[in-house]
RNA sequence: GGAGUGGUAGUUCAGUUGGUUAGAACGCCGGCCUGUCAAGCCGGAGGCCGCGGGUUCAAGUCCCGUCCACUCCGCCA
């Protein structure tokens, strides 16, 4: 290694570089992005995290050592070079921040050099994603993905700095914690001096930041990696980041009002854009009945019209009527521009966005001058109840009505998708407009089907609302809870809620969650023990870190806010992970697994 | 666990009804070229058609299985 390093310290980025900078004598490192020789001149673009610079060698320049160098130099080299800032004149690249000066170099000093790369060091890149996220190092180098990660490092800072201003404790928990009794699949870790126990990756800290309350540490902020070994989406991976909050003496309304402030400065810094303060609310009962879903798209309109009870009775067409008298419901999405979707539509794209809600079709009328129908569902309603109809839906000439008959999960979710879809064929979706709004009220349980009882919607430590405790005994089903999400475009951001700070609450809750005192002790002993040494009233709220970064990035996949994301089957493409282990490692850890090879 | 889409040169793709030598673009290699920045011009190399079976005189193409990636459902308190 020469004297490279030691005798030229880099004095700039590659994006740095403006018009201001002519004349500097600079000293720049990078990669090659490109090349370009001319026989005499030699263009090199130099690439680092900031941007791109364009280096000149001439072989007038320093007897043309250096031009002599860069005449060798492929893409991906690492290289540094130095030499003076000079104005392009006439040539410049206005496609680049940096395309009025160039670099006039006297002296070159190649690092290291590269073999081809298996793709292109560029944006617009269409490569495949598996061979993108073997060469994940390759794949980082390009600055549409280089810049989301300088970004979530900008986001982290400011993080920081708002919770600390409000009087936060960074604190970290275990990541080799206890197996969780409810929820997501853990990742096991096996321990070597306890043969046979296990401990569990969090899946959250939510335990120990309810502790950390009745510590005494008042408010509570970390970000934290937590882990769930459940099936990916594009936006789930297996281990994420999460924004995890606690404060002690809090109402939900101080929550909210807490991040407002935080999404609106983190909206602002990044993206410039002004987020309106506060940030509205809606139910849950009445998100799932105007949008079907509990994380509504608000960039839009289109609710969906419950038209059970009009309907109820008046209709022999027989799919309504099927899914009536089988206690199911009957919704419907009007769309005033109705020829958004043609027959083929109809016939095809909507029927197949609904089959994996379980919908087994979806039925539509066109509304004609004067209100008349046509459609499948047109033979099947009289004059009258259309008239009803059109009247609840808004229905005019020119209009779509699609409906959905069947139970009321499958309705929602089928029409709620529909809506999505709609929305995008009528370009309501604008970019860079932001729809934040909370949801609330969520119910305390949900009856699960396999198992024959109530679950935590959120999780048990959730309180009732305050009037509402009386009725966990003899109306657990209607019982709302003090639970929150905060909802952007339809991305459920993070949720959170009041925690139960009374024991004989949470004992209320947890015999309305059919456990009995053994597998309450068993499971949650030491939380309850805490419980009941004085705990102040407290709740908090987890936000998806890589949920936001991939809104403000505008990215589609997790994948593209995570260094090193894994793949669907949650492996690592670069390293490989996971791995089989050799004998003696199992040995070690008295584990013996079950599967041939 | 289930449904769908895809897998052919380094990359992105085309490849007809099964048919004889599997193409294009970009990239790569060599040469020329002093103002390019998607540089240009000339020439060249590069293929386990994902993998394994099967049908057939003949398979990139048809059938079965399997692996991998992606999207979605289930699942994710």
């Amino acid at each position: 290694m020469s004297q490279f390093l030691a005798t030229h310290k880099r004095d700039h980025r590659c994006g740095d570089f403006r018009d201001t900078h002519v004349d500097e004598e600079v000293t720049v490192y990078g990669w090659v992005d490109s090349y370009r020789d001319h026989g005499g001149v030699i263009f090199i673009d130099l690439r680092d995290r900031t941007g791109i610079v364009q280096l000149r060698f001439e072989p007038w320049v320093a007897e043309g050592v250096a031009h002599g160098l860069a005449d060798k130099l492929r893409p991906e080299w690492a290289i540094g070079a130095r030499g003076k800032v000079i104005s392009r004149g006439e040539n410049i690249n206005p496609k680049i921040p940096t395309g009025a000066v160039e670099v006039l170099c006297d002296t070159l000093e190649v690092f290291s050099e590269s073999p081809t790369p298996p793709f292109e060091i560029k944006d617009d890149l269409d490569t495949a994603e598996a061979i993108r996220l073997k060469y994940r190092f390759l794949d980082l180098r390009r600055n549409a993905l280089s810049r989301n990660f300088q970004l979530r490092s900008q986001v982290y800072r400011q993080t920081r700095n708002y919770f600390a201003d409000h009087g936060f404790l960074e604190i970290e928990t275990p990541i080799l914690a206890n197996s969780t009794p409810e929820g997501a699949r853990d990742y096991l870790v096996p321990s070597r001096v306890h043969p046979g126990s296990f401990y569990a990756l969090p899946q959250s800290p939510q335990q120990f930041k309810q502790l950390l309350m009745m510590s005494g540490m008042d408010r509570y902020m970390q970000i934290c990696r937590c882990f769930r070994d459940e099936d990916l989406r594009a936006d789930r991976q297996p281990e994420f980041t999460q924004l995890d909050l606690e404060m002690s003496f809090v109402s939900v309304d101080d929550i909210r009002a807490l991040l407002d402030g935080y999404v609106r400065g983190v909206w602002r810094e990044v993206l410039g854009v002004e987020v309106p303060t506060p940030v509205p609310s809606i139910t849950y009962a009445e998100a799932m009945d105007k949008y079907g879903i509990d994380k509504p798209d608000l960039r839009y309109g289109l609710p969906l019209t419950d038209l059970t009870e009009l309907l109820r009775g008046r209709i022999e067409f027989r799919i309504f009527k099927g899914a009536l008298d089988a206690g199911g419901i009957v919704k419907a999405l009007y769309l005033p521009e109705g020829k958004v979707f043609s027959r083929k539509d109809l016939d095809k794209v909507i029927p197949a966005e609904a089959a994996p809600f379980g919908a087994k079709g979806i039925a539509w009328a066109r509304v004609q001058p004067g209100g008349s129908w046509s459609g499948p569902v047109a033979k099947g309603v009289d004059d009258a109840l259309r008239g009803e109809l059109n009247d609840a839906l808004g229905a005019e000439e020119g209009g779509l009505i699609l409906f959905s008959a069947d139970k009321r999960s499958v309705v929602n979710a089928a029409l709620a998708r529909i809506r999505g879809v709609a929305a995008e064929r009528l370009g309501l979706i604008k970019p860079n407009t932001w729809s934040f709004v909370w949801v609330t009220d969520f119910p305390m349980f949900e009856y699960d089907e396999d198992e024959q009882r109530y679950q935590a919607m959120h999780h048990p430590f959730t309180s009732p609302r305050y009037d509402e405790i009386d009725q966990l005994e003899t109306d657990p089903a209607g019982v709302k809870a003090l639970a929150y999400d905060l909802v952007v475009n339809g991305v459920e951001l993070g949720g959170g809620s009041i925690r139960i700070h009374r024991s004989d609450v949470q004992h209320q809750v947890f015999r309305a969650l059919g456990l009995s005192a053994e597998e309450v002790d068993e499971k949650f002993g030491f939380f309850i023990e805490a419980l009941r040494y004085g705990t102040p009233p407290h709740g908090g709220i987890a936000l998806g870190m890589d949920r936001l970064l991939m809104l403000l990035c505008g990215a589609d996949s997790l994948r593209d806010v995570i260094a090193f994301p894994k793949t669907q089957r949650a492996t690592d493409m670069l390293t490989g992970s996971p791995n089989q282990v050799d004998a003696k490692q199992l040995t070690d850890l008295s584990i013996r697994t079950v599967v041939d090879d």
